[in-house]
DNA sequence: ACACACTAAACTGTCGACAGTTGACGGTTG
DNA sequence: CAACCGTCAACTGTCGACAGTTTAGTGTGT
């Protein structure tokens, strides 16, 4: 439905003041330093920033639209706060919404996109090899991303890319995970065969198995770690497949 | 991820001027008074009804992240406009999220959410008996959302009711279909005896036949009557469901 | 007649200010 | 001591105004 969602926007919005607040807010709250639960402060932000509130309100706007914080009227924005039930539940959402991605892909991949798929599977496996988790993990976001490029679908496109925003607000899913991208890196080189092959079919469930399989292996990782130390830096190996 | 983003809050909202001209927008756009691809300017709407221009462009981004409007950058904001193509994207996305809705209600349902689920079938079969389109209409719709609130995934709940506020604004849609009805409530009783009977597979496989069926027969039916007049009133019969 | 440059109107983005509401603190009462 | 009530500060919602950009319309040149 819209050209306007993608990241392309992004940087279109960078023009504007709105923008730039924007990119700031969403790095603060990536990184930490606005806290899930924690109040934005629109006062104090603007004279932080030296702006006037009213692009800090649109950008807060935007950043809702992304799932990314909650404006409760009258009560002001907050940071989104997400549980690990939670993080369960965008999982499954992503597992149904992927499947379908990769249904379509396999029925519309052009040789150019079979292409790609297979570069990035490589980087995948230069980063397995070598063991950096952090490679893996780019690789992996762009493996699935290009999937879902495939399938031509926008709207699937942008609802897609909203729980990815979520569900990385849970700063619990950054935990480290090993041996999954072994294992990892062997299924999505499934999905790409089935993707090849024109099988649609067999996409769709290697894509849901994949997805359901590091859910899963998120979760027990959460279980196990529940009384470890808080102050996780490390990229989850099993976090987006 | 938010208890705020329900239809609840649509009541919250009102409290404030941007509920207001929020649900006033809202009717202007699903009525047709605001035409698909048609801007909405904002200084003209201050003037007509007496606010300034704030909360009015408050309204507008609630409506975008609704689906309801787009909103470019210096040029304003354009009621969504829905191509054919899209719709079909738009089934086939809710096709997915629907499917996992009825797998988890499987699991889930109470003894009074089945009650429910069967009240609901009644009110269904009393409209087809009697041959009221709209009536079978607005069953339908509360059917499906009965399921997904029994899922209990509040993100799929919000992202579905995007889907159904999209797939509204294409006019098009409005397209009465004969003889759909009986099939459509069949599917129905189909899905509440898996969900009843507990089986997840059966409900989530039933469910995707139902919305994918319904899909088709609204593209052929779109396909018929592409020479036919285009100011339509009627309510779908096949359309969501 | 058509393409292009220029001008002017209209509209969105941003600003600073005011008003109403919310949540908290402190005092009072049972 | 606990619960309730009233006061107060802080913050969001709303307002009107100005500036920069876009768009439409006009005029000119080929």
């Amino acid at each position: 439905m819209n050209q306007f969602n993608t990241s392309i926007i992004k940087k279109v919005q960078t023009q504007s003041l709105t923008g730039v607040i924007y990119n700031q807010l969403e790095h603060m709250i990536l990184s930490g330093t606005l806290k899930p639960g924690e109040r934005i402060n629109e006062s104090r932000l603007s004279a932080d920033l030296q702006v006037s509130r009213a692009p800090i309100r649109e950008a807060c706007r935007q950043l809702e639209k992304h799932g990314m914080v909650q404006i409760v009227t009258r009560r002001g924005t907050f940071v989104t706060n997400i549980e690990v039930s939670e993080v369960k539940e965008l999982y499954d959402i992503r597992a149904a919404l992927e499947t379908l991605a990769a249904e379509k892909a396999a029925a519309l991949a052009t040789p150019g996109d079979l292409e790609e798929l297979q570069a990035i599977l490589i980087d995948m496996k230069n980063a397995v090899e070598a063991d950096e988790a952090m490679d893996y993990f780019k690789a992996n976001v762009v493996f699935h991303r290009k999937i879902v490029l495939i399938s031509g679908n926008l709207n699937l496109e942008s609802l897609i890319e909203g729980i990815y925003n979520k569900a990385s607000l849970c700063r619990k899913t950054n935990l480290s995970v090993l041996d999954r991208m072994t294992i990892s890196y062997r299924q999505h080189k499934d999905i790409y065969k089935a993707i090849r092959a024109g099988n649609q079919m067999e996409a769709s469930t290697q894509m849901k198995h994949h997805i359901l399989d590091a859910r899963d292996a998120l979760l027990s990782s959460l279980d196990s770690s529940d009384m470890g130390g808080d102050d996780q830096v490390k990229i989850d190996r099993s976090a987006c497949g």
